[in-house]
DNA sequence: GCGACACATAGATATATGTCAATATAGAAC
DNA sequence: GTTCTATATTGACATATATCTATGTGTCGC
């Protein structure tokens, strides 16, 4: 079963107690989330104008080796947080909005104050 | 700095990167709901009417030593998401709406489909 | 084809984390 | 005070993870 869809039939929080297979797959997404040098990249992308962002642009913004960024970008990836296109010698990375609004949702409560 | 301050002072990701600061705050808050049994607390504790409950109620819905659950319990409060109380020989847990509340906000997409 | 550039993968290592058994603590009842 | 119940803390251990260096892969220009 894909990511995207246990987010989308998972209830939010405040709702109803999620199942052991909604909390295993919910789990993973938040845990890509769960780390800063991660949290900092889906920042630098789903923030970016025009929508894509160059890899060589994101280890730019950081002092850690290229192989570490390209691991975490491959999390992201996983999870279905990013996806990724290769044009030319780049590969640019762009955010999948449904994923985040899913993740969103599930943390919404009934009198978001 | 307090967690939830840091949540409250952080922009959506889709509109400006995070800085090193909050994006350590974030993530620490996203890793404590990285787990699959955090999750399925939280959600029990946050979908259970009268808003609170005895962590007894949530030792029996898993199959868990007491001390495993007490230590999720513990990571939960930490970051913001969980305050107890104590009264009788019992321990309450509540969700902290405000906090779920920062995170959703955070993850929320200026055009949500 | 060859070299150069951009990125990904593999392997190694130190640290972090989830779990348990054993023990400590807090409060109530006696 | 003693004992019982409910919860927290400690210490140990196996696994997961973030990072690095070294190497592989894909693409372009010559």
């Amino acid at each position: 079963m894909e990511l995207l869809e246990i987010l989308e039939c998972s209830p939010p929080l405040t709702r109803e107690p999620l199942d052991t297979q909604q909390a295993a797959g919910v789990a993973q997404v938040f845990k890509a989330l769960g780390d800063p040098v991660r949290l900092r990249i889906l920042s630098i992308v789903a923030s970016h104008a025009g929508g894509e962002v160059c890899v060589c642009d994101i280890t730019g913004a950081f002092e850690l080796s290229q192989p570490t960024i390209s691991h975490h970008l491959k999390v992201l990836k996983e999870v279905g947080l990013l996806t990724s296109e290769r044009r030319a010698p780049w590969v640019y990375y762009r955010l999948v909005p449904e994923t985040l609004a899913e993740l969103s949702a599930l943390l919404n409560t009934p009198s978001t104050v």
